[in-house]
DNA sequence: GTAAAAATTAAACAATTGATTAAAATAATT
DNA sequence: AATTATTTTAATCAATTGTTTAATTTTTAC
């Protein structure tokens, strides 16, 4: 191996192991799991392993290392969707595309839709966060996509009903774990077949016509 | 008015306007819009209008307080389900049933999803509310009821993506509030055309064969 | 190798939080 | 009317929480 490859990855490594770093994840993991209120700076630098200070001197507050994960968060929840909903290709094959990314996503982040909603519902400072989402949702591409998809309905219900079938299972996850509808299959294995009826989900609204929706 | 019913409402009045009362009302109030760990005691003896060592004097604790309002939320939004899936009709009036009930409850009641959702994801103490959650989605009948409609997919997809569909607009409120998809319409009449959505939903998936479900 | 800079630590601070106390006010009982 | 029980209050407690400080250790730069 050459000696550039070899210092790139060395500091790579540096950088995953530094503190800095330390202090995000467990401010990722913790946050994520309990919310902004239920989380102390001690459980997160004890989760850490670093001393307590350190937090303050990397991040200045709690509320500045929230913002900064939340930031990640809603560009990890978002960002890709965005993306690719500009991509252009038929409509079922960005529906398809976006539904295995999600997926994809949502099994290595289980938290992250229950985090985004429940810390942005009641919110007194981290409002930007709200921002951000409007800006998103409030794209025009975004919006005559979906008037193309179905004059008949308001874009909203696409929307609401495609992120929803996708995501609820993770909002409800903690609910149905140790269920007996959950317990026959894996958790993993019920989201194979979500995946494979979500578009079934998608074409009945899309075929609603003017009577149905009115 | 005769003198019973005249002391009967005198005793409802009184019981409505009893510290007891006001102080569940607030509790009621903060906790479903901050959660357990965002709200102060201070915050619901203040929104109560009432000393703060009422609060103890009357609920013990914090904790206890939580537990009260948390088994009547979760009767709320669970209770009415069950007797409901028992009534001896067709599956379509059934359905419409729920519908239309959940809908007028969670229109008086917006933040009850995410409050349960929430509050159960991250639970060290109140696990017992999940056990009763968990006891509702076992019961036999419901399980039966569910492979009846359709033998081809696990129960849990019917119950995941028909609770979804409804409840879902409500976890995701404060984020699309103020998007132009909401604007246009009010969140109130957008409930009112998802009302006539879900049962689109609800038959594609009851639809589904078994070569689009595996 | 030494001085300066950066990172880490233990200790403490001030504010907040859930809870309690003891006294005062109100209501109920006789 | 007097006594007792109940409710309400202001003050305080002890523990927790986010943050800071000042000293120490480690790293970097020359």
């Amino acid at each position: 191996m050459n000696k550039v490859i070899e210092e790139q990855e060395k500091a790579i490594t540096e950088k995953d192991s530094s503190t800095e770093e330390k202090i995000l994840e467990a401010g990722r993991k913790l946050f994520t799991e309990r919310g902004y209120a239920g989380t102390r700076t001690r459980d997160i630098a004890e989760e850490a392993g670093i001393n307590l200070a350190l937090l303050n001197y990397y991040f200045r507050s709690k509320e500045n290392l929230f913002k900064i994960i939340m930031l990640e968060k809603v560009e990890l929840f978002f960002g890709e969707l965005i993306r690719m909903l500009k991509e252009d290709t038929t409509i079922d094959k960005k529906a398809e595309k976006i539904i295995n990314l999600y997926f994809d996503m949502l099994s290595s982040n289980p938290d992250l839709p229950l985090f985004i909603f429940s810390e942005t519902r009641y919110n007194e400072n981290h409002s930007a966060v709200r921002d951000k989402m409007q800006t998103i949702v409030n794209d025009k591409d975004l919006q005559s996509l979906l008037k193309q998809m179905n004059p008949n309905v308001n874009p909203y219900h696409i929307i609401i009903n495609f992120i929803g079938c996708i995501v609820f299972p993770y909002i409800s996850k903690a609910i149905f774990d140790n269920t007996t509808v959950v317990k026959e299959s894996s958790f993993d294995k019920l989201m194979e077949t979500q995946k494979k009826i979500v578009p079934h989900i998608l074409n009945a609204i899309l075929s609603i016509n003017e009577e149905n929706a009115k």
